[in-house]
DNA sequence: CTGAAAGCGCTTACAG
DNA sequence: CTGAAAGCGCTTACAG
C-alpha cells in the first residue's frame, strides 16, 4: 500500500522564481526586494513581498549558503546525552543560537573518539560556521583529533590545549562557597563528603573548601575529605563513618546532590536533626533531588545553562573573527534551602 | 586585540575543482571517481581519491544538497529539553539517524507554540526532509500549526489528528504488567498510587492495572486509585492514607518512581519491610532514582529510547514515501528488582 | 529603479 | 573512459 504516491513532499518548494514571475519583475529585483535592499521602489517591493506571501515562499538556506560560504548553522557535539550535565549546557547554547537565525546540529559520541571524528567530518561536510564541544565530566579533555578549519568553543570539560577556547565553571569557587555558607550558618565542625577521587573537579572543590575553612580559621571535621563514588549508598555509608569517628560535626558539604540525600538519609535514621544539629548542602543543585529531599537540599547551583550560554556566545565571537582563547571560569552560586539555616 | 585576524577560517575550503586540478581530470570525471560511478578508469578513479586526500577534500554538502532537492537533515524539535522524558527519544532518534548520512537539527520550543512554529519555518527553510516533535507530556497534543510540505513524526505525544504518524508508548500495556508483575509475586492486597490527574496517560496505566486485577480476580486497595502530583511528597503523603484505609494492603504500584520513592520512605517510617511485607513497583524506571533506593526499585520501562529509534525509522519510510499513519504503541517492559520479590 | 549575467560547488545527462 | 555544458536557487556587482 505504502509508497505508491512517491516521495511525500515532491511537490517542489516554491523558488524566488516563481515570486518574481507572480509579481512580475526579474529575480534579482525580487531578491532585493525581499531582502530589504535600498534601491527598489516601494511599491514594487510591496508587489513582490505579497507575492512571497502568497507563494509562502521561504527562502532556500542551502543556496544561499553556498553563497555566502556560511552555512547559518554550528555543530554541538556532547559526549554523552544521557548524563544529566550536557543537557543544560545544551539549552542554553540552544537558547543562545535559537533565537537568532543559526541553527544547531546535535551529535551525541558517546564518548567514543571514532564517533566523535566521525561527527566532526560530517558537520565539516555540511559547512558548519563553529563547533561547540560539551564534554561528559568536567575534566580536561584531549582537544578534537582533527585540524578544524572553524572556530571551536569546549564547554563545561575544557581542552587539555590552553590555546583553545574553554568554557567551565569554577569548582574550586563553587567549593569555597559552599564552605562560606556553613560558616555564615554559624557552623565550625565542617566535614566533606566527596565522590569518585578520580575527578579532578572533586579535588578543586575539596581545595575551595579549604581555603574557606583556612581564613575562617577552622579545620576539617572528621580529619580529612571523605571520597568514594557519587552515590547515594556512598553517601549513607561515608555518614555513618563520619560520625562515629566525630560526632560532633555540625554540618557537611557533600561533592553531589547525590551523595546529600545519602546523608541526610543517613543523619535521620542516626537521630541527628537537620539543620537543628547538623545542616547540610550538596553540590549541583539537581532540582528533582534537592526539592523533594527532606528537608529540601540547599545546594551549589553550577549554572549550566549559563554556560552553554556563554559558550555559544565566544563561539559567535570566535566566528566573527575574536581571537581570544584559553579557558574561562564562570561562578557558582548557592541555592538556599531547608538544609542550611543559622545556629541561633 | 582581537577581529584583527578576519573571520577565522576564512582560508577556503578546498573545492572539487582543486581536486580536479591536482589529478589533472575535469570536475566532472573528479566527481564520478568520488563517487565511485562506475564508467572511470581505476587508474585514474585512484589518482583523484589520492588528490582528494592529500587536499583533505570533504564535499560541500550545501551544493549538494542543492542539487539533490533532498538536504540529508532532519529536524527534531523537542517541547521541553528540560524534561526527563524528551532526552532518551531525542538519544535515539539520534542514534538511528547518527548512523547513517543524515544530520539532526535540535530546536527546543519550550513548550510554547511561537517558538516552535518559528523553528518550524527555520528548519523548512533550511530544507530538512523531515521532522520528529517530541513532546513534552504523553498526551495528545495538537498538530504542528502549519502546513509542513515534509513528512511529520509525532514522538512520546501523539497528534491529536490521527491521520498523522505518532509513536508513543503503551501506557495500558504498561500498567497491566506492573500489577501482573506483583500478582506474579503472590501479592493480594494492590494499590496504586498516581500522579497528576490531568494526565492521560496516568489513568491509562490505572485502567492496565485495572484489567489485570480483574483478570486476577482481585480488586484495588485502598478502595481507588490515589492521584496527586508526581512528587516524593505526594507519594509519602498517600502511602501514609492509604497505611490508614487498608492497613492489611502487600503491593502498591506507584505511578512514577519519583512517586515509588516516597512510597518507600513512608513505608519505612511505618515500619513496614518491603519486599517483605509491601511490594512496590515504580514507573518509567529513571536508573538514578530506581538504582539509588532501598531497596532498589523494581520499575516499568517504557523505552524511551526504542521509541526514538522507531519514531526515526517511521520518519525515514514516509520520506521513502511511505503512507502509514496513525499511532503506534510500544510495548513496556518490567525491570525487576529488590523492591518486589515472591511471596514464599 | 530594474534586469541580464556571473558564480557559489557540485552532479548528471549528453557528446565525443 | 573523459569532458563541456546545463542547472540546483540564490545574491551581487554591473549596466542600462
Amino acid at each position: 500500500m505504502a509508497s505508491q504516491a512517491g516521495p511525500a513532499g515532491a511537490s517542489k518548494a516554491t523558488t524566488l522564481t516563481d515570486v518574481a514571475r507572480l509579481a512580475g519583475v526579474s529575480i534579482a529585483t525580487a531578491s532585493k526586494a525581499l531582502n530589504g535592499r535600498a534601491q527598489v521602489k516601494a511599491e514594487t517591493r510591496a508587489r513582490v513581498i505579497d507575492a512571497a506571501e502568497r507563494l509562502q515562499f521561504s527562502p532556500n538556506a542551502l543556496a544561499r549558503g553556498l553563497l555566502a560560504g556560511r552555512s547559518g548553522t554550528v555543530g554541538l557535539i556532547t559526549s554523552d546525552l544521557e548524563g544529566r550535565f550536557s543537557i543544560p549546557v545544551l539549552m542554553g547554547a540552544e537558547d543562545a543560537f535559537g533565537s537568532g537565525q543559526t541553527s544547531v546540529f546535535l551529535c551525541d559520541a558517546r564518548g567514543d573518539a571514532i564517533r566523535e571524528q566521525h561527527h566532526v567530518r560530517a558537520l565539516l561536510s555540511r559547512r558548519v560556521d563553529g563547533l561547540i564541544v560539551v564534554g561528559a565530566r568536567p575534566d580536561p579533555r584531549p582537544p578534537l583529533a582533527a585540524e578544524v578549519p572553524i572556530p571551536v568553543v569546549y564547554a563545561y570539560a575544557p581542552s587539555e590545549d590552553p590555546g583553545d577556547v574553554s568554557i567551565v565553571s569554577d569548582n574550586v569557587g563553587g567549593g569555597r562557597m559552599a564552605v562560606e555558607h556553613l560558616v555564615a550558618c554559624g557552623r565550625q565542625r565542617i566535614a566533606h563528603i566527596s565522590g569518585d577521587p578520580t575527578y579532578g573537579a572533586a579535588h578543586d572543590r575539596e581545595r575551595g573548601a579549604l581555603e574557606a575553612l583556612g581564613e575562617a580559621g577552622l579545620a576539617l571535621a572528621g580529619g580529612r575529605a571523605y571520597y568514594g563514588s557519587w552515590s547515594e549508598a556512598w553517601g549513607r555509608g561515608a555518614t555513618r563513618m563520619l560520625l562515629e569517628r566525630d560526632p560532633d560535626v555540625d554540618a557537611i558539604f557533600a561533592g553531589s546532590d547525590q551523595i546529600a540525600r545519602g546523608v541526610l538519609d543517613a543523619l535521620h535514621e542516626a537521630g541527628r536533626d537537620v539543620p537543628g544539629d547538623v545542616a547540610v548542602i550538596g553540590f549541583d543543585n539537581w532540582e528533582v533531588l534537592a526539592t523533594n529531599a527532606r528537608p529540601p537540599l540547599t545546594s551549589v547551583d553550577i549554572n549550566l545553562e549559563h554556560l552553554g550560554r556563554v559558550a555559544a556566545q565566544r563561539l559567535f565571537a570566535a566566528i566573527d573573527g575574536s581571537t581570544r582563547s584559553g579557558t574561562e571560569s564562570l561562578p557558582c552560586r548557592v541555592v538556599a534551602r531547608g538544609s542550611t539555616t543559622p545556629l541561633d
